[in-house]
RNA sequence: GGGCCGUUAGCUCAGCUGGCAGAGCAGGGGACUCUUAAUCCCAAGGUCGUAGGUUCGAUCCCUACACGGCCCA
């Protein structure tokens, strides 16, 4: 095959959708007086003699293609009917409705515009084998048009979240994705090396760190839509890159920061599906605010029985329930951990309708401003949805001193052999001694938001090209 | 990291108490002038995931490994 001399464009090309709206009203028998230019890839083939019916799909949709050999002439005919299942081809002509019905394009001119070379994969059965799918995820798309759609509901998605941020007057920012120094969650993270620089460098686990030095520098309203990096398993809502929503507003508090994610999520489901109700896990949630807002120790001690923050710090009451409960909590080695263990162990997986879990333990959150008159809690939420959790906000730190003790803090349990607790970033600290407003935040999980408004119960579904072993 | 399941033609799948590897579709050749997963005929297509082991003989039984899936951590 002489791939140069194949055509390097077919240009004033209709879509198939459009070609089968205006020429709908066609009778059997009956041609339409228009010529058509569609293009596409070849999906199936009915030969009868002097006569082929081809299968023709563009983005937009399906139509069947007519060649007549008496239309044609032999050598026209004969290059049609060469055509390989999978092959992409432009073709011109009017449009006609079959003896059976079918709307079908009656082929005046063809021209192969690239083939397929490579045997097409089964068009009855679709492609079922989830390894391929994923590797070679062009293969899916080709293949189905639900994967198709699946995508471009998350695109969808994703512009109506940032309509949202755009008309709520936030700007959208860029900040580094090579830090010197990661910050943001407690995650490990990747390592790269910088050769000129000659400096090891880390993919953000987060943005958080960088979008609040922007509003300390005044940008008041900062969103930032991008991949985060995080060196950890992969499981149905974990890929090790993923895209977060983070975004920041200055002068407003968590409980603001709720209100705003809550309508987020809302409109982006309408814009998505057109309607804020969701089927997630055999039950239909509605995503509509006001989603309640439940007290974390309350949640716990509903399941448990026991309310771990009333109790104080004492890990042994929380590790004896762990025991009776049958849960293995020899990795927990501190109070936090424990509590962190409950909820995702015991509630995490019951938060099937959206709901925020507010007033977490400060050891948990150590970028969030404490709670007044609550001892050892923190401003911040938790919303959880289908069983996993989507969101993470809070009021923000603002305090140098208290946030340079915090990052004391999760330094020694670093030296201690937490290999997610988050290093000490001096020029943060810096940039809060000039003052960082009172600011409300979150993190918005995309992937998983994707899954929720498309019904996918594993991210490998919403991302186009999830990590796979080699 | 642990447990269970899977891996057979390009794709979708059969197969066997352990005895020469099967079908449909796709691809190749041919017939057929209104098909809809078109139909019919012909030929071709395999390191049965990889490496060992048991056996006269292994796609099948055993072990390890790789990759994938599900569940747990």
């Amino acid at each position: 095959m002489d791939y140069q001399s194949l055509p390097h464009r077919f240009g004033e090309r209709d879509p198939i959708a459009a070609l089968r709206t205006a020429e709908d009203g066609l009778e059997p028998e009956q041609a339409g007086t228009r010529a058509w230019r569609v293009a596409g890839r070849i999906l199936g083939r009915r030969g009868q003699g002097g006569v082929t019916f081809l299968d023709l799909e563009d983005e937009s949709g399906r139509v069947q293609l007519l060649a007549e050999l008496e239309r044609l002439g032999e050598e026209a005919y004969a290059a049609v009917r060469d055509v390989s299942i999978g092959d992409l081809v432009g073709v011109e002509g009017t449009a006609l409705r079959t003896r059976r019905g079918e709307l079908s394009v009656q082929i005046a001119a063809w021209q192969l515009l690239a083939p397929c070379r490579l045997p097409f994969p089964d068009r009855h059965h679709g492609l079922q084998d989830v390894e391929v799918r994923h590797r070679q995820r062009y293969l899916d798309l080709m293949t189905d048009p639900d994967a198709r759609e699946r995508f471009r509901a998350r695109a969808r998605m994703v512009a109506s979240i940032r309509r949202s941020l755009d008309d709520g007057g936030f700007v959208e920012v860029e900040t580094p994705v090579l830090q010197p120094l990661y910050g943001g969650a407690n995650a490990r993270p990747f390592t790269t090396h910088h050769n000129q620089l000659d400096r090891d460098l880390y993919l953000r686990v987060a943005t958080e760190l960088y979008l609040k030095r922007l509003v300390v520098g005044g940008l008041e309203r900062v969103y930032e839509l991008g991949k985060d990096f995080r060196n950890e398993g992969v499981s149905h809502k974990h890929n090790p890159e993923f895209t977060m929503l983070e975004f920041y507003e200055a002068y407003a508090d968590c409980a603001d920061v709720m209100e705003r994610t809550e309508r987020i999520v809302a409109d982006a489901a309408q814009a998505v599906l057109g309607t804020t109700q969701v089927e997630v896990r055999g039950q239909v949630v509605d995503l509509a605010p006001p989603w309640p807002r439940v007290q974390l120790g309350r949640a716990i001690e509903e399941r448990v029985g026991i309310d771990p923050i009333a109790l104080g710090r004492d890990p042994e009451p929380l590790r004896e329930l762990m025991r009776e409960r049958g849960v293995d909590a020899s990795n927990d080695k501190t109070w936090a951990q424990l509590v962190d263990h409950f909820v995702s162990h015991f509630v995490e997986p019951e938060l099937v309708a959206p709901t925020f879990l507010v007033d977490y333990p400060v050891e948990l959150s150590p970028l969030a401003r404490r709670k007044p008159g609550a001892d050892g809690v923190v401003e911040r939420f938790e919303a959880f949805c289908g069983g996993m959790e989507i969101a993470n906000g809070f009021s923000e730190l603002n305090d140098p001193d208290d946030q340079r003790a915090r990052f004391e803090e999760q330094a020694a349990m670093g030296r201690a052999g937490d290999d997610e607790a988050h290093p000490v970033d001096d020029d943060y600290v810096t940039a809060l001694e000039y003052g960082l407003p009172p600011t409300g935040g979150v993190g918005l999980g995309i992937d998983r938001l994707a899954m929720l408004l498309t019904g996918q119960d594993t991210i490998r579904e919403v991302v186009l090209f999830p990590a796979m072993r080699n």
